[in-house]
DNA sequence: GTGAGTGGCTTAAGCGCTTCAGTTACAAAC
DNA sequence: GTTTGTAACTGAAGCGCTTAAGCCACTCAC
């Protein structure tokens, strides 16, 4: 297969030496900042090289030992619930500008499942296109661990796996937020409080339901109640439907997500209830789309493109340095909006 | 430097050919499917290939003169408005899909002007780590044309560009979805129409604010606002706030997203007014988000994974045979929803 | 004056793959 | 039985870069 011939050939470390009038090995040691030329070549080179607008292949780079330059992201959830979350696009927002500034290029993948995100890893591992992943959406048990250690990749894991494992996580505390909810919801007179779960195969949701029911223990509430879902808007709307029309519905409702508290705002407001006076809802993620709807929501709140940008600094010093050492972020915060207040006595 | 000491070398075909006692060009031919090789052979080896788990190094491909396998996507927006964005997880999704198919990775970067994104898509083109680049948001008299024109980057833009290009472009008719809007509303019985446009450098917000003058003159109306903001939450809210404080305040407003919209929506309800009743809303980029909140959106919607899909063929094809087709995708179609309605009389 | 550095450079090997130009063996053609 | 042709394979160059090893002054210590 030829070249394209549209453009004009890019120049080469072998142009520069050749104009320079040295070997392509003194262009290299200048280029690179390695010892092995006088200063004064080394201005010669880097001037011609800047002046031919010479950049290094990265394939020819990475064939010489080094690098990709490059970490993957493969982020496995359905497309329908993709859209609308804006998790993945602050947490990418996030890894990118730490890594951009260090010149590495983010390779995305969306899968379905976890068997197509483990061949996504096994190939880009394998074609050495990428130097480490972040590793997104833990399961409980998650298969994904074994296969990733035994790859060898460099990886970091986005929340604290099931098992330990050697793999390098960086994550935030899930209990001590969710307790801070139910404190909260009980404080302000509720007994009848709902949680609407995520995913149940994930880690994150089962530490936050243990921490639920701990709570929920503590205040020796006796009326809980833990609905799971997807994620998604749809189910987010089915399950409260199902929780605010039974006899003795819930006063407080809280969401694993944003999305799926304002499904369930709509239906409380399509079944004649008024938000909060009816019913106080928590939204565990907060994003702009809280501060959005009316009325605004009592969320969860945490600085996502952050946690994202300390993933991304764990990564590159795994790369880097083969040193795995796990992270713990920031804990997320309840930030209080119109969404909740006392229950109405009675 | 040396390789990574934790993972077991990688197979590659000098493992395989001497393993078949073959010649590395042999193997080469029998696992690239060209001919050269017996059927027997090639069986044989394809069997070694797959036993020891071989996988083609994809730097020594793209360094022997074949493809990086990798697309690149710049995405220019300040990142908070971003996040709540679902079209660009979307067109990312739709993208996706087709690029995987073809083994191709994609390379993300998020940054925040065309300054950067043009810096981002000449590096990478420089560097060869990727073989095209898709382009989104154009602005009118866009200088990233002239410059990846002349990089010679196969490109494919997203959106139909102001001017004469040779580049190729995967495009749908903006100005008859905005005439159908107008239409639709003018046959409820509205005259009084304001329009929220976004980024007032965007080609296609000039397109859509030109049809909509256009169907305001052929319907003679006279009092028609359009506000400029940059598509954020913030930006709809002070323009529908600006906008319903009027004396003369419009009965329907349209906007140019789906977040402003809903924005919108909550500033109608904070002064007072009712949705649809006193202002009827249209969204201009159709989401879930839209029938999520109450009342559920009248929206102009498109499949845009579908969009991405296109363009990422579009582009596919463009790298494998410099052949630029650009291609019209189907045209945006108005949902209606809860949000508009006719006029209050009066 | 000799030996031992040392700075500044070059040579060459090698990363994993593709591909062009042979080479060999063997069947078909005459 | 020689030529011709072709299928099946090998050799080797080359993609652009890094880097170990070598070479050649030259300086300095003794």
């Amino acid at each position: 297969m030829t070249r394209d011939e549209r453009a004009p050939r890019r120049p080469t470390i072998t142009d520069i030496a050749q104009r320079a009038g040295v070997s392509i090995s003194a262009v290299s040691y200048a280029l690179n900042g390695q010892p092995g030329v006088s200063e004064g070549t080394r201005q010669r080179i880097v001037a011609i090289a800047s002046e031919v607008g010479w950049r290094p292949s990265n394939a020819a780079r990475a064939l010489s030992g080094f690098r990709a330059n490059a970490v993957g992201l493969v982020i496995t959830r359905p497309a329908r619930t993709l859209g609308v979350e804006p998790f993945f696009m602050q947490l990418i927002a996030g890894l990118e500008g730490v890594l951009s500034a260090h010149n590495s290029a983010l390779l995305l993948q969306l899968v379905e499942d976890h068997e197509q995100a483990i061949e996504a890893t096994r190939t880009w591992w394998a074609e050495r296109r990428v130097d480490g992943v972040i590793v997104t959406d833990l399961w409980t048990d998650d298969v994904r661990l074994k296969d990733i250690t035994e790859m060898g990749v460099p990886a970091v894991l986005i929340g604290k796996p099931s098992d330990p494992t050697s793999l390098a996580s960086v994550w935030s505390d899930d209990a001590t937020p969710v307790q801070s909810v139910v404190d909260y919801l009980v404080a302000l007179g509720h007994r009848r409080i709902a949680r609407v779960v995520g995913l149940p195969g994930l880690e994150h949701t089962r530490l936050r339901t243990e921490a639920f029911l701990k709570a929920a223990r503590d205040h020796e509430l006796t009326e809980i109640d833990v609905v799971t879902t997807d994620y998604s808007m749809e189910e987010g709307t089915r399950a409260t439907r199902s929780l605010l029309t039974r006899k003795r519905r819930p006063t407080a409702i809280t969401y694993d997500n944003d999305v799926m508290a304002i499904a369930g705002v709509g239906v409380a407001l399509e079944i004649g209830l008024s938000v909060p006076d009816d019913v106080s809802i928590v939204a565990g993620e907060d994003s702009q789309l809280n501060v959005l709807v009316h009325p605004s929501l009592t969320a969860l709140s945490r600085d996502i493109p952050n946690f994202g940008a300390h993933a991304a600094r764990v990564l590159l010093r795994l790369i880097e340095t083969s040193d795995a050492k796990s992270y713990q972020d920031a804990t997320a915060h309840l930030i209080v909006r119109g969404s909740t207040s006392r229950p109405k006595p009675g």
